[in-house]
DNA sequence: GGTATTTTTTGATTGTAATCAAGTAGCGCC
DNA sequence: GGCGCTACTTGATTACAATCAAAAAATACC
C-alpha cells in the first residue's frame, strides 16, 4: 500500500488523514496470466493502480481483438468511459503477466475528491498527465509510418515491450501483425 | 464575463470569492477573421474561453496547414502542452470568424486552483471531458472510414460545419480535400 | 462589375499497407 | 521429449486513399 501512496504523493500533497482514507478504501489485488480485471459490455467499476505486472485494455472488433492499452507498474488502469459515466462498454481489461493492484471506487474517488482538496488536485493533475500523452498517440497514429510508429514504442515503452507479443504490439500501433514483423525485419 | 462564469457553474459551484477573483483576472479579448490568438513556435501563455465565434488550431506539416482542431462558443481553446509544459510547440491559433474570448493564463489558473477547490474540482472535470472526447476521436481516427469520418463529423459538429472551408475539416478528419469532396459527393 | 485568388470538384495514376495464404518457429503442457 | 497450439514470418495480390493534374465554382478585392 505505501507505493500507492507513494506515487500520489508524487504529484499533491498527501496529508496523513488521506492517507488514512486511501488506506480504508482501497482494495488490493493479485491477478493471475490471462485473468479478467473488467469483462466486456459491463460497467467497470474500479480503476487500478498497477503495483506489479502488466495488464493490457482491448475489444473485440469484427472477431479480431484490438488492443487499446497497456498499463504497468506505478500506472492507472480503467476502461475509462465506463468507469466515468458508469454504462457498460465494450473494453475488457486482463493481466498480460502475473499482477498485483490497489483499486478505487467511483464513489470512494468521488468521496475522496470531495473530502480532500489535495485529492482534487491529484486527479486534476493525473487526467491532464493523461491527455497530454494521448494527444502524443494520436498523433503518433495520424502522422507516422508503421516504422515511425514502432520506434515510437520501442523508445517510449522499452520496459514493457519485451513482456508483450508483437500481435498486441501490432494492433496497439493500428498495424497488422504482417506489417509489424516486415518493419522489424528492415529494422 | 457573466456567460463565463454561467459556463464554470455548470461544473462546480461557484462561491461569490471565486466569481470575483476570475472578474478581476480574465482578460477580454476581440479577435477580427483570421488573427492570431497564439504563434507557432511561442510558448502559448494563455488558454482562450470563446464567447462567441470560431477558432482553429493547426500546424503546419511539410508545407501544408494541418488543423487540429476546433472551438466555438462555450468551448476552451489552448495549445494544451506548450500552455501546460511552458514551451514553444509547433502549433498557431487563428479566428476563422470575429471572435470574442476570455482568457487566463496558467498563473491565474494555478492560483484558483490553489485558492479554491471547487475551482480546482472545474479543472478536474473539465480535462476529464476532453480526455473522453479525445478518445473518442482517437477511434474515429483509428477505425473508420472516410465517410464514417464525415458522418460522425457531421452529426458531432453541425453547427459549425457550415461555417468552416471544407479543407479544414478534411485536414482535421485526417483526410485529402479530395477524398473529402468525393465522400460528400456521394452521401 | 470585373479580375484575381482561393476553394472545391473531377479525373488518372500511384504507393502503401491490408488481406489472403502458407509455412516456420517457439512454447506450454502432458 | 514429443504433441499441439499460438506466435511470428514470408510471399503474392488487392483495395483504398494519396498524389498529381487541371478545370470549375465561389469569394475577395479593387
Amino acid at each position: 500500500m505505501h507505493t500507492l501512496l507513494q506515487h500520489i504523493a508524487q504529484f499533491t500533497t498527501l496529508s496523513p488523514q488521506l492517507a488514512e482514507e486511501l488506506r480504508q478504501r482501497a482494495q488490493h489485488h493479485c491477478f493471475g496470466k490471462n485473468e479478467l480485471l473488467h469483462t466486456a459490455d459491463t460497467v467497470c467499476r474500479r480503476t487500478y493502480w498497477i503495483q506489479q505486472g502488466l495488464v493490457r485494455i482491448y475489444f473485440n472488433k469484427d472477431g479480431k481483438i484490438v488492443t487499446d492499452g497497456f498499463a504497468a507498474e506505478n500506472q492507472w488502469m480503467t476502461s475509462a468511459y465506463s468507469f466515468m459515466r458508469g454504462v457498460p462498454d465494450p473494453y475488457a481489461i486482463a493481466a498480460v503477466e502475473p499482477t498485483q493492484a490497489y483499486s478505487l471506487s467511483l464513489e470512494d474517488l468521488l468521496h475522496l475528491f470531495n473530502q480532500f482538496h489535495e485529492m482534487e488536485r491529484f486527479g486534476r493533475v493525473i487526467m491532464s498527465a493523461q491527455f497530454l500523452e494521448q494527444s502524443e498517440r494520436l498523433n503518433s497514429l495520424r502522422f507516422t509510418s508503421p516504422a515511425e510508429k514502432y520506434q515510437h514504442f520501442c523508445t517510449h515503452y522499452r520496459p514493457i515491450l519485451a513482456r508483450l507479443p508483437l500481435g498486441m504490439v501490432a494492433s496497439y500501433l493500428g498495424i497488422t501483425p504482417e506489417t509489424l514483423s516486415r518493419v522489424r525485419a528492415k529494422g
